[in-house]
DNA sequence: GCTATTTAATTCGTATCCCGTCAAAAATAT
DNA sequence: ATATTTTTGACGGGATACGAATTAAATAGC
């Protein structure tokens, strides 16, 4: 009970930014003398700081001046990672979520031996933490956000384009090689995370992000929480089945994935070089510009099966805002003009109007700081999460 | 906090039917203690009663014997009632749920104006409640489920294959012409809720359920609870989209809905009676048995259309279990068959076994009485949720 | 410059609620 | 009748939240 106002009260406060105990009190409906109590075993924690200054209400303010409250940036730090098949990013982020430190490692991941990739990952966490100046036994959690089917509650990787194999107890490796409690999180639901701390759902609790990169994800926000399916798991939206085809059930992905969009680029060539490096969709926006047919008729077939596949997330789930987020945004007018027609014409009459449609083309830092929220949302309750006995002096 | 207990306690009653107060303490992990207090409120307001005899343990059980709890039948009255097109069900309940009167009225009620059809619920629910040897003020609460997009919430019905109008304030429109409380919720959220309370999904607090009737709806339990759009939404499956048609939108109601299954039929013709009547699924089967190539054809169309959003759903909400209800299922095997075969080509592979697939042919009165669970689940919680202070004397 | 006013935060006392321990009650076995 | 076993109820301790009163720190007015 007292677990749950203090982190109501601390998440009030990370919202706010930094706000005065009479507020957090208005905010959460604890009566003042709660939040005092409260608020003083945070402070003792050195959870948050006090800060004097800053009582930004009208100028010229009565009374006893408020004295603002803020999360103490040093309280705890993670990392963050967002691991695609072409490249890894990785961030360090202190106790507010603020990005402390940033590294790219634009390779290719995807096919390669669990070792070699595990090796990376350790190698990318390692140098990151080092140039936020700090060291590895200064990190408290780790939250590596990866494209795929993910059992969040055992970091069991179901299946994922990173890896060859399936069912990898991805969790448990990278902890036992780091030394540091790592997490293993579908890449979609980070950027929920993310969005939802610092982007497009600042101002909501009920919510669905698709992101459309390599793999089609989901991510669905539900009173404030990641809603998952059994076991943790995370959707993979590329699995959807659209219809019958000659091969077999013809799946989302394979028109609006990215693989599916750009094709099978001859080795060696531009494009594919452009791939490599994770620009495809910024190169075959310049191709389209130059009206390479191909494409845009490829773009225009994936914008119609996400428009549709939309359409019918938002027909089961009816969030009030929707944002999509992916690589995939980057191909611009066909695409998108295909998307958002398919999806008004899929949208049925009945619940049009309910969802509000936002795009977002987020940095891939972006993701990785999505990864080290949820590393910062499960540090939030756990380990202050008993009431500490007042230590004997 | 006392009435999270309370609930729970309550609810643990509910769901042994007869339990004695040291179980109620082992299974919701409060102490006896507490469990005693609890009780004893119950007992005083009447919620629930002891019976001395019914210690169920093994036969030669030494030591003080159990005093067995059980709810209080006659704590509350709720009717419920399932309205469909083309017939009306409506139950009245007990505080446990049990059936105590059950009316059905075979009639054509879609396309009529608004106050007929309030007119027609509200002479069911009288006769029903007059059935139950009852009056209408001793009834608590009324809920009346529909096929349709409904707003819990608000009783508001955004669109019903019932109503000729869209937007109707259904709950409010019948609070007053009943004099109670009248709640309005999806027929799929009711059969859920049946399910969970009296059904298939008893021991789980995740499932999913589809409803293949006229309309094709959908119902999510998640953590006990019923998991709503925004504002309470309820979803309907039927307007999922499936593809573009020359005609437009191809949606999954256009394959799969009853009168997509069923054809037009010449008015007047047996067929058109049966489907009058409601037997119009019967009566397909045994034209299916006499090899009726038309309606196989259909079966087998709509079999795998539902498969394969079956699959998506799963895709989606990954539950353990899965319970297909409805009319439809009385096609029998050309559609059942060719559901099973799509569902297990467009279920992914990376969450095969996830789920379990079970088909159920509930009658009618499960569907109202689901409609009455849903009344009771909001009974529970309300009206004893504050601790009542001891009254003097 | 002093006092009154206003607003913020803390302290204190009270009520609630849960739990652990212990005693009473109710049956059976000897 | 007595001992044993099991369940139930009662009392005290600990934690928590809230309301009222108190203290704190600033401004406004004279």
């Amino acid at each position: 009970m007292r677990a749950i106002n203090r982190f109501n009260v601390l998440d009030t406060i990370r919202r706010a930014g930094s706000i005065a105990r009479v507020e957090i009190s208005e905010r959460t409906q604890l009566s003042t003398t709660t939040v005092s109590a409260i608020t003083a075993s945070l402070l003792d924690d050195g959870l948050i700081l006090a800060r004097t200054e800053g009582d930004l209400r009208e100028a010229a303010a009565r009374g006893r001046p408020r004295v603002m409250l803020e999360l103490n940036p040093d309280a705890a730090r993670v990392v963050g990672a967002k691991i695609a098949a072409n490249r890894m990013v990785f961030v360090v982020a202190d106790f507010r979520g603020e990005v402390l430190s940033t590294l790219t490692l634009a390779l290719r991941v995807d096919r390669q031996p669990i070792n070699v990739i595990t090796d990376l990952i350790e190698d990318g966490v390692r140098r990151c933490v080092v140039d936020a100046d700090l060291a590895l036994d200064e990190i408290d959690s780790v939250c590596l956000g990866l494209p795929g089917v993910i059992e969040h509650r055992t970091g069991h990787v179901r299946s994922s384009p990173i890896f060859r194999e399936n069912g990898v107890d991805f969790a448990k490796d990278m902890s036992e090689r780091l030394g540091v409690t790592t997490i293993v999180e579908s890449d979609a639901h980070a950027i929920t995370l993310a969005h939802h701390w610092f982007g497009k759902a600042k101002d909501l609790d009920d919510m669905v992000l698709v992101s459309l990169e390599q793999t089609l994800g989901l991510g669905v926000l539900h009173g404030g929480q990641l809603f998952r399916g059994a076991g943790g798991l995370s959707h993979n939206l590329g699995d959807l089945a659209l219809g019958i085809g000659p091969q077999g059930m013809i799946r989302l992905a394979s028109l609006a994935g990215e693989s599916a969009i750009l094709g099978d680029q001859p080795n060696g060539g531009r494009f594919a070089e452009a791939i490599r490096l994770g620009r495809g969709m910024a190169h075959a926006k310049t191709l389209i510009a130059a009206e390479d047919n191909t494409l845009i008729s490829a773009a225009i077939r994936a914008g119609e099966a996400c428009g549709m596949a939309l359409a019918n997330i938002v027909t089961l789930f009816a969030p009030p805002r929707v944002i999509l987020v992916g690589s995939s945004l980057a191909l611009g007018q066909p695409f998108l003009d295909s998307l958002r027609d398919a999806y008004s014409l899929a949208i049925p009459p009945s619940i049009k109007g309910v969802t509000e449609l936002v795009f977002d083309q987020s940095t891939d830092e972006t993701w990785a700081q999505g990864a080290a929220v949820v590393a910062l949302r499960e540090l939030y309750e756990s380990p202050w999460g008993t009431t500490g006995p007042a230590p004997a002096l």
